[in-house]
DNA sequence: CATGAATGAGTTTTCATTCAT
DNA sequence: GATGAATGAAAACTCATTCAT
């Protein structure tokens, strides 16, 4: 009885994962407004009622995938970030591998968190934004625990480190999309790069080695 | 009757012009699905058949908004920048300042090509990549003039010098993005801040200070 | 467990007579199209299917809704009217009283008769139809019953009858929405005005005293 | 040129009043949820996005037939009505007649104002009720007359006119629906017969001569 | 007996696009 | 050149109804 190739009769939980699983494919490819209810719930392979029936609208659905691709992004990056007792410099290591080996791995859910719902409009880009801040949040908690270990803090201001932050984030975002482009770059050499990128920088910074135009 | 309050048989080119600044602002708020041609056409002045006449269909309006917007911002960026004799770090400070003054002074532009285009699949997305190769390409000539002042260049590939190249133009993506909607944020500040940060980034890297995990 | 809070394994009456109640309110207060059948069996406290399984259909469900009510409307009727021993014009305040009385006591059902039910079409129109016609028979029985006690009968002729019997419902009808709306109304005074505006009208009318225009 | 079996281009109030035709004898056949936008559409002999943009919406369209259907009622029976120097039983005399000749000659409108207007909930049941007790009103004030002329106003209460008031007319509804069902009523028929029945009531019941139970 | 799971068929509504003048 | 009139095609969403357990 089991194990028949379509499965009928699935518990809700399993097949909203489905859902949610198609839905993620299909705004991933198409965007928010393009993508239609009856490709999701194609994809899903299950009728359209059913979806509504479990996630209501295709808004509550983009919110609903929104939510689970952010956590387990989050949740990806910290589970790899160790506590206040390591250094800065390998929680930011630690924190750019995870990323980057989501991004790599997870694809269409990076496009959809990156592209699709920053560019929805509310709630979505809300929802978004939330999610990206927790990151940059992190990110600026270590540069501003790398300038604190610098005699003067290199006089760093905290929108510096905002700034700086943003900037590094965006980097990642960036080096994330080219590396899943780009046949043969791993998550480790993207993360590399960008660690001698950035903490070199940063490292300078600090010790008040400017440019500036002459 | 001619030459009352509201123009008309405005030369083509003139009109042309209202109908794609109307259409920057509608993608800009609303997104190429969510932007409707009857909004468009009575942000332009003009009536919707007229729209269809000059621009053909919706999709080779927004064709030609990703076109002229790309050239504008790609014109900016390349007149403040001089010629080879020029030093690279000058010409990307140069760079990233006119880059950092079009996205504040135009928002709407800037929001079109980054975001809107970027997420609306083919033909658009490829569009919009074209203009955004064409920078990173730019950069990365940048780095790579810069590495072949040093001597062995700093043991970097090419592959190592896209990367870094896709880094940084990230990098003001995102500062971009923060700079226009953190209040007090000027395109100097923001150029300044990536250009001591990416700089000094760079040339550690090239003295071979790499950083790695323990 | 069993004989807890939620009583199980009822009757099929029972769960009948709750399935026709819940029906009953949702479709006064919804109308036949707009009341759903999920609504209805949660009211009822059942699942869905047992509706299916007593009820057949929404479309029978209706009809058993409008058979159950109108019998229990007739039934209220009849029980208060005595037989051919009593006077026409007793039988008819008795008869008005439990009208009224039963329109004030089951708003609901008097809606779904009344007003869903007349304007759903067919069948539930010619059901609605159906009973109320047997109300107009009776009171058009009880004005014949009188004319006859007249000489001559008041050149009163049987379509003559029926159109004032059809008056007279009507009459009743909208007093009975009238007095449900109108705070402070009882049944009594409802069937008195109508009783002594319809009475003395068709006494008048017997002793051929008519109006005609000038 | 004109004059083509089938008119194409016509002007916006052609197609509106088209399309309200249309509507009207949809509602009245199927009520207002069973009627289809589709069906009103191919009725009216336009494309649904048609309907849409002049008339916005099915509750729109609804509330827009309400509405043009009273009006249209109220006149009629207005134009008929004399002035305060007519009597009383006079203007309801024409009142009646234009009344039922009005349902006679316009059953479908008759049916969208007295049944699925009413039926439907807010808000049409609000404009079809403001109709309805313009008229009511109009009758009371006829009766409040005829009370004023009589010595001492047979001790009728303001209360006691508004139930008279919706009596008459719940007769004169009743009545219509039975003419327009009966064949051979004509409306002048239908008039008189409730004219005798309620004129004479009202005499009797200002003289005081009430029924009463024994 | 009783129900959670599932859907076919239909609804209102919107929008890019074109024709006739 | 310019526009009011008009529509084909598709989208989101709902609901009565049925199966498998």
């Amino acid at each position: 009885m089991a194990g028949g190739a379509k499965a009928r009769r699935l518990p809700r939980v399993v097949r909203e994962r489905q859902m949610l699983d198609a839905a993620v494919r299909s705004f991933a490819r198409h965007g928010y407004q393009a993508a239609s209810m009856d490709e999701i719930a194609e994809l899903a392979g299950v009728s359209k009622p059913l979806v509504y029936l479990y996630l209501n609208s295709k808004e509550e659905l983009f919110t609903a995938v929104i939510r689970r691709e952010a956590g387990a992004l989050l949740g990806a990056v910290a589970a790899g970030v160790g506590g206040p007792e390591v250094p800065p410099d390998e929680r930011l290591w630690a924190g750019l591998l995870a990323f980057f080996t989501y991004a790599a791995e997870h694809p269409d859910s990076w496009v959809v968190l990156s592209r699709q719902a920053r560019t929805q409009g509310e709630p979505f880009a809300g929802e978004a934004a939330r999610m990206r801040d927790g990151i940059v949040r992190f990110v600026a908690g270590l540069i501003g625990e790398a300038a604190a270990e610098v005699e003067g803090g290199g006089g760093i201001t905290s929108r510096d480190v905002d700034a700086l932050a943003q900037a590094l984030v965006g980097a990642a975002e960036s080096l994330a999309g080219w590396a899943n482009e780009t046949p043969g770059v791993t998550a480790k050499e993207a993360a590399a790069t960008l660690m001698n990128f950035a903490w070199a920088g940063l490292g300078n910074l600090m010790k008040s080695e400017r440019w500036s135009p002459r």
